[in-house]
DNA sequence: GTAAACAGTGGAGTACTGTCCAAGGTCAAG
DNA sequence: CTTGACCTTGGACAGTACTCCACTGTTTAC
């Protein structure tokens, strides 16, 4: 798949592709023409960095992520761990916005600002 | 309450809040000398801006609904709106963390990678 | 009265995450 | 064989959120 066609399934531009393969988000390999050439795969995986993102990871964690998952033994065990590993912190991001939630929970039945904002 | 001793309670520099102030994220009068003072409010005020941070809000955002909380006329019911308005917000992005969080479980009991990542 | 600790300003610099543009190469259709 | 859609690169620019610096003024402690 070209990077355009990568863009429109994604709902990304070819510019930020291009940034992201930059970084090392994305891989791909090249035509004879030098033209970037994505396999399939590289839509739900951007589709998965989108959510990742929105969720407060920064791009070179995800990256990070895509690193090990690449790198891992090919062993359900170790994929296993990875994501139990990421599920860890999914569950402790979980946890912030429980908190943050209970807060605004609270004063939104006192009608009690939070302390004369700003 | 000085600069410093805002800085050191609310575990942030002293140029942190000084950019804050200038983005409008906290306001405080002047002393004679030109030193800031703030009100003892803006400690917890900005715990809460931290935590609102981390949660994927900007600035600006948060900024915002410190504004919307100085003008809003004095009834509860105006503040306990802005609060289930922030509370909706923060429900979505819970039920986003959720359906990740799914995610990478069922990928974690299979073995299987998220798409040959990256 | 002097040194240390605190405060002020303005402006430069950094990291992250893109976004846009110019100059040019490739390819399919008419 | 030209036109248009697609691709390439490199580099400039933008917005967010700080962070650091130099230089200066103020307050506190000895």
């Amino acid at each position: 798949m070209r990077i355009g066609e990568l863009a429109a399934q994604a709902g990304l531009t070819r510019d930020t592709i291009r940034f992201y393969e930059k970084i090392g988000l994305v891989t791909g390999r090249r035509l004879a023409n030098g033209y970037r050439d994505f396999p399939p795969e590289a839509v739900p995986w951007l589709q998965y960095v989108r959510t990742a993102q929105t969720l407060g990871f920064s791009l070179a964690e995800i990256a990070q992520t895509g690193e090990e998952l690449r790198n891992a033994p090919d062993t359900a065990e170790a994929l296993s761990a990875l994501f139990e590993e990421k599920i860890k912190l999914v569950d402790a991001r979980m946890t912030q916005l429980a908190a943050l939630r209970a807060e605004l929970d609270a004063r939104a039945g006192t009608g009690c600002p939070l302390r004369a904002a700003g």
